[in-house]
DNA sequence: CTTGACCCTATAGTTACTATAGGGTCTAGG
DNA sequence: CCTAGACCCTATAGTAACTATAGGGTCAAG
């Protein structure tokens, strides 16, 4: 926290709480996110220090690295709020999380068919285009435009 | 426009101009979607009727078209707002569209193969949860949860 | 005349951040 | 002690490409 010890780069002191900059930097983030994080209701608001700065500790670090890690695998963040309720459910059957992830799963391999056949197209229309022409007879404008 | 005859489904008459609601359904699109394209320039003002609805040609439609054709490409605006500038100047050399072609295929591809190996990391995770579990012993969440 | 489909403008919302503005706090170094 | 730079804070607007909502006008068939 405001106390940064000389040649220390986390800034993290034994038994001290993380400034936002700290848990950005540990989560591989940004202060901005984290506070967006904090307005939707992701990340429980942290105690304050008396200068006003938030003091967060690893309890909020575990949390926003399984965020972190859900948005990088694509989870929405109401996705990732799901996830997160039933992390804590301890004693809860995992079929849901079960559902959530193979739903995911299905939604981005159907967005790799959609792109995969995007680039096919893109590929036949730049494929029609040899050499230096004028967009006269510009074969790639001329798929571009309508009948 | 404001004269449709019973029986003609796309409202448009000999030698009448188009309303926005059938410009939209002759480009499989929407009014809201051609009054933003029209907001953001890529589309001309057309002019009015007497009762101020919008009278459009089918200069409007070969160029809203040609739009709709880029968007579904997956081009961004301001990439269709060049290809259209490009596509206006019939003398100038076509090396610049190919290059936006090729860019945008190459855009496409690198998606394609992020999302691919998104995927991957996605089967590893569900293929770790076989049968009933609680969330307490549930491999996803495990692979969700920071070390 | 009524009603439902369509038109109009203005503005805010969606998703997940991100930029900007304006001001306070901390600390190392001179 | 002062300064400067790095960091903190809140509030708000912006990004991309639409889309929803609110409130009101026009058209034409029944």
């Amino acid at each position: 926290m405001p106390t940064r010890a000389a040649g220390s780069d986390s800034g993290i002191q034994p038994g001290s709480a993380l400034s936002i900059g700290d848990l950005a930097n540990a989560a591989e983030t940004k202060p901005v996110t984290i506070r967006y994080y904090e307005r939707m209701g992701l990340l429980p608001v942290p105690p304050r220090t008396s200068s006003n700065y938030r003091a967060y500790s690893e309890v909020h670090l575990h949390r926003l690295r399984f965020i972190r890690r859900c948005r990088d695998l694509g989870f929405t963040l109401d996705q990732v709020e799901d996830l997160l309720q039933l992390s804590s459910d301890e004693h809860r059957d995992c079929t849901e999380v079960d559902r959530l992830a193979a739903a995911h799963l299905q939604a981005v391999e159907i967005k790799i068919a959609d792109l995969t056949r995007l680039a096919e197209q893109l590929r036949q229309i730049s494929r029609s285009c040899r050499g230096r022409r004028t967009i006269a007879n510009c074969r790639i404008i001329e798929a571009l435009s309508p009948l």
